[in-house]
Parts: structure tokens; sequence; C-alpha cells
DNA sequence: TTGCGTCTTCAACAGTTGTTGAATACGATG
DNA sequence: CATCGTATTCAACAACTGTTGAAGACGCAA
């Protein structure tokens, strides 16, 4: 009935289980059962369940990091030899999210909910986000510093500690927002909580950054 | 050693361990070794694990919303007859919690990280957040739909989402601010990351919510 | 066919899990 | 002292955990 090997669905069921339950949460025979597959061949092809869970994080790292790079040099290219607006920084870190989840594919949703728990761990976090992360992050980083150059390095960290949290509560669609706003909101709707927290991350940078 | 009784070493060791490896990372073994207590008796007390760890949950959650509640309220006194000012109310949501800090008390900051789990979790967040805050949230956006007459309602939900999440993420004290500022900025330091943020959600919020 | 390397299943392991019920200690009340 | 309710310990249960090694199935080359 599924077309994909059993390699690639035992990550599809990792992924969407991790995301939901986390690394603890989830049994390795959940991920079988799930994926309609036996046992050990998780093992087989992953080793511990340690290294699945980071396969599972790893697979689409490369792929998201070069959109975004990408969306960057152009944002960049086009203002040079000026620094690109905050705006354009910010789009371009947001805006290939959308992307990943305009092709349907609810591996990537899952994906971004993986990111969210990760990111939130006060286990995991630094553990793995360094790695596969910092060197993008690093190079928006220095963007944001280039585009607001009156602006202390600290009031940018901080700064983008606030996107990025905002950004990971949307990736985890709680469903806390659909309550709260009575359905007017729906946290699966990740555009249109992009919409919302472009200009308000720009502003708050804009007002922080500016300031000192 | 630890004068506190046995049954609040449990909820303490319990609030230190859940906040940071989660509820299925931690099992009740641990917790009664770090509380320096026999097994069962975590049963006794509390019954199920699921039951602890609402206990937990649910000990400070009081205090915390009713200190945010008056200083809500002391903000909309000092402004009668008109609105308070989004600055106001973000600060009534921000402030006790540096005071909960301040107390030096260790206990507090576990609190807050696992508040930063449960709220960012995909499985508990929408389960147990709501019971105890939905009403107190609910406060504060009537308070900002007061402050912003000429918003609409779904652009205060989603900015009221990006501040959760950016205060979500500094709860969770991962240490990745750390690694990235090159220890510039320190994620245990609620105080200055609660002065970058309450400017920072101010900015999002007026912007957002006064076009349209 | 035979062989061979890869993929998949089966059965089982030792260790750990949450939970329980009976037994024991304690501390106040009578 | 004895009594009783609460608090605590002890030992053990059945269920489930990740992991493993051997056995089987598959596809392809010779």
């Amino acid at each position: 009935m599924n077309a994909t090997s059993k390699r690639d669905r035992i990550l599809d069921a990792a992924e969407a289980l991790f995301a939901a339950r986390g690394f603890d949460g989830v049994t390795l025979r959940q991920i079988a059962t799930a994926a309609n597959v036996d046992v050990a061949l998780a093992n087989y092809h992953f080793g511990k369940k340690l290294a699945l869970f980071e396969a599972v994080f790893k697979r689409r790292a490369t792929e998201l990091n070069e959109a975004r790079l990408l969306a960057l040099r152009e944002a960049c290219a086009e203002a040079a030899p000026a620094a690109p607006s905050v705006e354009a920084i910010v789009e371009a870190f947001l805006r290939p999210l959308e992307m990943a989840q305009e092709t349907g594919d609810e591996g990537w949703a899952n994906y971004l909910t993986l990111i969210a728990y990760i990111n939130n761990s006060a286990y995991w976090g630094s553990r793995m986000m360094s790695e596969l992360f910092d060197e993008l992050v690093g190079e928006f980083i220095a963007a944001l510093k280039f585009a607001l150059p009156h602006s202390s390095d600290e009031a940018i960290y901080w700064c983008f500690q606030n996107l990025s949290g905002a950004l990971t509560l949307t990736f985890a669609r709680t469903g806390r927002i659909d309550k709260l706003s009575g359905g007017l909101c729906k946290s699966t709707d990740l555009r249109m909580a992009c919409d919302h927290m472009i200009p308000f991350v720009v502003a708050g940078f804009e007002r922080v950054c500016n300031s000192r």
C-alpha cells in the first residue's frame, strides 16, 4: 500500500512519533508498528535508538538550510553594496518554511514540530541544534549586525532568541491558540503565523536594536 | 540534612527532573533517589506518575497567576478609565517572573523550565496549559484588546502567541544563546531576557495591531 | 543451478519500568 | 500502657524496554 522503502517508512514513522511524544515518549515497537515493519529492522538500518533519532533530525536539515541560505544570499545581493533590510533578512529566515508546508507533505510539518521539541528542550537543545544549525544562524546574525550597525551585539542575540522562540512555539502546533481564539486562529496555518510573525519580529528588532 | 518533609522533597526532585528530561525521560526511581526517599512513597502521596506530574505543575501555578493578575489589575487601575498601555500589560505579564527568580529559589527556575516543556509540547501543550492558565490569559487578552481598539482579534492572538513563544524559549534555558553569543548572553539571566523581550514584544504588538 | 551480499524476520535476552500489598515504624490520643 | 491513623519501607509482580544473534528470504551475478 505504500510505495516507499521500509527504511524510509521507519524514518517517516519515527519523525511523526518523536515529534508528537519526544524521544523518551516513543518506543521502537510503536515506530515499527506505525511503519508496518519488524522491530529489529530499525536496529539494522540505524543502530541504536539515539542514532535513529539523530538520523531523523538530520534528514531534512540540509535541504532546509540550503533554502534559507539561498534566500539570505539573494536578499543580500539585491541590496548590495548596502545592507539588506531587517525585513528581508527575517523573510529569508521564515519564508522557506512555508514552502516546506505548501508541498502538502505532512512529513515536513512533523519535522518542524520535531525541531520545536529539540530546540525547546533543556536536554537536547544545545546538544543537537548547534551541530546542524549554528553555522546557518551565524550567517543570519552577521547579516542582522550589518543591517543594524548601531546595535550592540547583545541586543541582537536577545532579539534573535525572541524570534527563535516565537518560531519554535508555532512549529510545535500545540493547538493552544486554536482554543484561546475560539477557532479564529489555527496553529496548523503556518502561512498565517508567518504573516503575523514577520512584521512583529521586524518591529521588535528595529526598536530594540536602534536605541543603543 | 534537609528540613523539608519527604513529600515536599519528592515534589522538588520531580520538578527539577521533569523540567530537565520531560515526563517520559524520568523514572520514579530517579525521583526517589534524588529526593532520598523510597520508591513507593511517591505512589503513596500522589498516586500514579501522571498525578505526580500534575501535582508538580499545579503547585506553583496559583501563586504565579495571582501575582500576574495583581500586576494587571494595578496597571488597569492606574490608567482607568483609559486603557493601559501595551507596555504596562506586557510588564504585568512578565515582571512577576523575575521576582520568582530573584528569590534565589532554584525551584522556581525549574518550574518555569517545566512550563516551557509543557507549553511547547505537542502532546501536553493544550492538554495541561488550558486548565491552569487560560483564565489568566483571557484577562490579558481582554486588556490588550482594550489597549489596541483598532486591531482585529486575529492579530492580537497571533501576537500573543509570539510573546508566549519568546517567553517559553527563555524559560527553557537551553543554553543555546550562550553558545551563539560566545558567552555574551546567559540563558539563565531572566532579568536581562525580560529587559530585551518587553520592548521587543511591545513594538511587535503596536505595529501589527495598529495597521488593520 | 550455485553462490553471495543485502534486507528482513523471528525468538529471546537481561534489565528496567510503574505499581501494588503486606509489613513496619512513628506519633499523637485515649 | 494500648490504640489508631498516618507515614514509610520492603519485596515483589507482570509488563515492557532496547538490543542482539541466528535464521530465513530476496535479488542479482556467475
